[in-house]
DNA sequence: GTATTAACCGTCCGATCGGTCAGCTCGCAG
DNA sequence: CTGCGAGCTGACCGATCGGACGGTTAATAC
């Protein structure tokens, strides 16, 4: 128990949750029934306040659900962004997109969980499903370079390697949870994706 | 255009959709827009009959959902079966239950697809989870074993390298669309799941 | 032509959905 | 002790939800 060093500023009004603490639990619950499957009262039940008090904080239920996947892709978009800045082999970006994506996992699990669980069903989905798209995009271009350099296997469409590394990566929202073990996730991650599960002959 | 050489028997009654079609339908539209999002009544447009009627074929939407995931844990026990009978290595039985999971879910797309984004919100739904963590307990104890014979790396947590394995496998069910190219896919699961994207030194 | 079988329709229901609105409560600042 | 900002309540709304029910229609079988 370390006493964090006051960095907060004195909070004004009457005490409670504000934006950022409903859309933490909002997000949470959202992940564990599905975005469609929780109601504005079982949201309000978990806070411990009434459905018009979530109101007060947030305009609509997809305004949550916009907050939370936005999140999730501008720490997505900032690995791209210092992935591309790296000079070196396309492998090396690749990996260090890969090692940052799955620090994005890992530290904004909820939020990721829920962006890559949205369906196409309202503009704010659709919204998110494009930014994901162009995401995707970057990626198989990362793959096809590094193919074209010699460093990526070349016996397996760079489209279908991406879509499975990024498979594997993607795929720690399902079971990865913080503080249980699996030391330095994202080190068996690049390994395993890079190197396969087998030993070497 | 060739005639398929009538193997079904003649239908008695009014003509038009029975449980299978209704069910068909249903799992497409319950994978657009997520089972929750989907409504009675949008089934029943894109089935283009009333709402009532669907009740005539099935007795309730969480049965819908009942036959779509039974359908899909039947065919992946079907493969663990057939797995667990080779005789041989771990790593040669695990090799089994890898492509032909990837064939289950390439011929099986739909419903494995409604599988694999249950919740748990419901009595059905907890049921089909628990029976999908006996198959992921199934594939952990195989990995391990592999590792205990050698032929896996040793470098990482074989339930890790369970769930990356399977996170790929299973990640096919966002991505991968029949007929359209991606010819063997299964072959290219495997090289990239055992051996890595990497070209080998 | 008359059963039998299977598919379907229209109407209705109680519950729940996301969301609105006017007013109330709590705590700090001056 | 008053003003005010932030958080919250309770009552309510139209729409939609999954589902029930009694009657109808279209095909084959005899």
């Amino acid at each position: 128990m370390t006493t964090t060093p006051q960095a907060r500023t004195v909070r004004r009004g009457r005490p409670g949750h504000d934006l950022e603490s409903v859309l933490q639990i909002a997000v949470r619950l959202f992940n564990e029934r599905g975005y469609d499957g929780t109601s504005m009262e079982d949201l309000a039940r978990k806070l411990g306040i009434t459905k018009s008090a979530i109101y007060h904080h947030v305009p609509s239920k997809q305004e949550l659900l916009r907050l939370a996947v936005d999140r999730a892709l501008d720490r997505l978009f900032g690995v791209v962004a210092r992935a591309e800045a790296i000079d070196g082999r396309a492998i090396e970006r690749l990996e260090y997109l890969v090692r940052g994506s799955v620090a994005v996992l890992v530290e904004q699990l909820p939020f990721v969980t829920l962006l890559l669980r949205v369906h196409g069903n309202t503009k704010v989905e659709r919204a998110a499903l494009a930014r994901r798209r162009e995401f995707d995009r970057i990626v198989a271009n990362l793959v096809t370079e590094a193919e074209n350099d010699g460093d990526i296997r070349p016996d397996v469409d760079p489209a279908v390697t991406a879509r499975l590394l990024f498979g594997m990566v993607n795929s720690l929202i399902e079971w990865y949870r913080p503080g249980r073990g699996d030391s330095d996730i994202a080190e068996a991650v690049a390994r395993i994706a890079f190197d396969g599960i087998r030993v070497r002959a």
